[in-house]
DNA sequence: CTGAAAGCGCTTACAG
DNA sequence: CTGAAAGCGCTTACAG
């Protein structure tokens, strides 16, 4: 079946192809009503539809845009993808999914990929490496927006989670229970990516804060994988921590399941708060306090400052757009 | 900054765009050692990189292509995406993701929408409405996989869970476990998609199987928002069911949130049993019995499926692949 | 071994 | 109010 064109279009409805451009794009001002009527005839009687990619090589906009999560299958990029999506969708743009597994070369090969396929814009968790190419890119003036996570010395528009007040609403709650040894349980730190080391940051801080002396021991990070080695190393001590902040759903998921084969009593004997609000926080048992994410809320203001750079709106400055994260007070504290 | 060109890069080396063309392609055969020096130089020199579009529109194929999804947010949904993108990639394929949200005419618009974007094929959970858009591209031979559902009268390929088997499973196992009053819930059942009709169907056929009689007040379906209200009424009926099995996840939770409220112990009040193998499966209090489905295996499929297509493997007939649900025994049931 | 020319399917000044 | 022509950035026979 040939694919027909609007060559086809303009013989049939005998105008010039400019005309039939001039229908598509809708800009009738001067149009004879009757070539206008033709137009639409021959279009219906072809089943015509323009190739956008023909469109896109003249226009200089593909309407699609990227966006590089480091795995779909982390429920906050889920959200977040689906918020820009939602957006996106609202002005014909598609998205272009694009996984990074925290690789940077992946995550190299998907930029440039990417661009070669001329996207218009791309939103990206970045791995934090690749800050060559970063910094080409906000010097290019390309449309980019940083999300969840920062480049060192890169200054791109951003929006991220308030990391610091997150650890400070969960710590705060802790004290207020009357728990003062206080663990933290955290991805590897090796990989110094944004929300990790603030979180961090803000854990010591938070100590601090109250007076409490920070204790090596009392943190864990690692793979996931030897997640329940670093737990039970934490809270077989002698004098172990009381109350545990897991920094994200996955690292809680490792907690929760040494729980569950130790019958360790929650909050009993060990209180909990995860950041990431998890699909079950409301009916496990004890019901979880958790820190959200306002996880739809940050894609789509992901979405409109990358419409506003490639609209482009001077970027008369660059910004960090923090979201407060809100404490969802339940029962493990 | 002027994006360079094809052309600049013949220029600055010296030799035409089809030599050029021709060293991109790495049609290098007749090419002179020194010529593709030169060009190699140049193409570094200048910071060429392609503009995809641009062959897209003479070679006509995107290297793109499009899933749509009733809901990204969905668990299963995305394990099938992050299956097809990781497959995509090998083959420096991207994918668009469209969320059709179980609305017909979103649907029909993402779908005309990515053709007209030229994606080289379509994976889609269809709403299995549009049915005459199927059809067409059915007999346009648009490469084309349902996923998870089928379209009524549309022979295509498709890949879907043995639904039959899945339910067949769970009911087994209440029934090994000693129970004959066996409920179900379900999502609206006026929103007749595959796997809520087979597994409808599946459900009745199997007490059959086991010489128990269905009963119309031990199956409640409705919206997500109204569940909890649906499961009141069957578990405050007089003789209510001792066992439930929930239709998919979204639907547990609800379950779960009741038998929560409701300090309905599990499974001594009530055993339970979940198709979709939830996160939380194996440390919620009891561990849940649950029905997993292979989830990137048949998003692997599905692309793998997809590819033969668009490379123009004569599509000789068409194909349901079916894959076995796996039954996680533990504690619910 | 390399280049000139036509063409992919559109859009866009510009002329009339 | 409408059309001829050039051009977007590539690729691809074909000629030499």
């Amino acid at each position: 079946m040939k694919k027909i064109t609007i060559a086809d279009v303009a013989t049939y409805a005998n105008v010039s192809k400019s005309t039939v451009s001039q229908y598509l794009n809708k800009r009738y001002d001067y149009m004879g009503a009757d070539t206008k009527k033709r137009i639409e005839a021959a279009i219906k009687a072809l089943g015509y539809s323009p190739n956008i990619i023909a469109r896109s090589l003249k226009q200089k906009s593909t309407k699609t845009i990227g966006v590089i999560v480091a795995n779909i299958l982390h429920v906050f990029s889920t959200q977040v993808i689906r918020a820009i999506e939602d957006y996106c969708n609202a002005s014909n743009f598609h998205v272009i999914v694009c996984n990074a597994d925290d690789d940077p070369m992946k995550e190299k090969r998907y930029i440039e990929m990417l661009r070669a396929k001329q996207v218009d814009g791309i939103i990206a968790f970045p791995t934090g490496e690749n800050i060559d190419l970063y910094q080409g890119l906000l010097e290019e003036n390309y449309p980019f927006i940083l999300m969840d996570r920062l480049v060192p010395g890169v200054a791109m528009d951003a929006v991220l989670l308030d990391n610091e007040k997150a650890v400070h609403l969960a710590i705060e709650q802790f004290i207020k229970a009357g728990y003062k040894k206080i663990g933290m349980i955290s991805p590897p730190m090796e990989q110094p990516v944004t929300p990790r080391r603030e979180r961090m940051e803000a854990y010591k801080t938070a100590l601090k804060k109250y007076g409490i002396e920070f204790r090596p021991a009392y943190l864990a990070s690692g793979e996931i994988t030897d997640m329940h080695i670093r737990i039970k190393e934490m809270l077989t001590l002698a004098d172990p921590p009381e109350a545990i902040l897991a920094l994200n759903d996955r690292v809680l998921f490792e907690l929760l399941q040494y729980t569950k084969d130790h019958q360790v009593q929650i909050p009993a004997d060990l209180a909990i708060i995860g950041i990431d609000d998890v699909s079950f926080a409301s009916f496990y048992s004890p019901t979880l306090t958790t820190i959200a994410q306002p996880a739809f809320d940050m894609g789509k203001k992901a979405a409109q400052l990358l419409f506003n750079q490639i609209q482009g709106d001077s970027r008369s400055e660059t910004n960090v757009y923090r979201f407060a994260p809100q404490l969802m007070e339940r029962e493990s504290c």
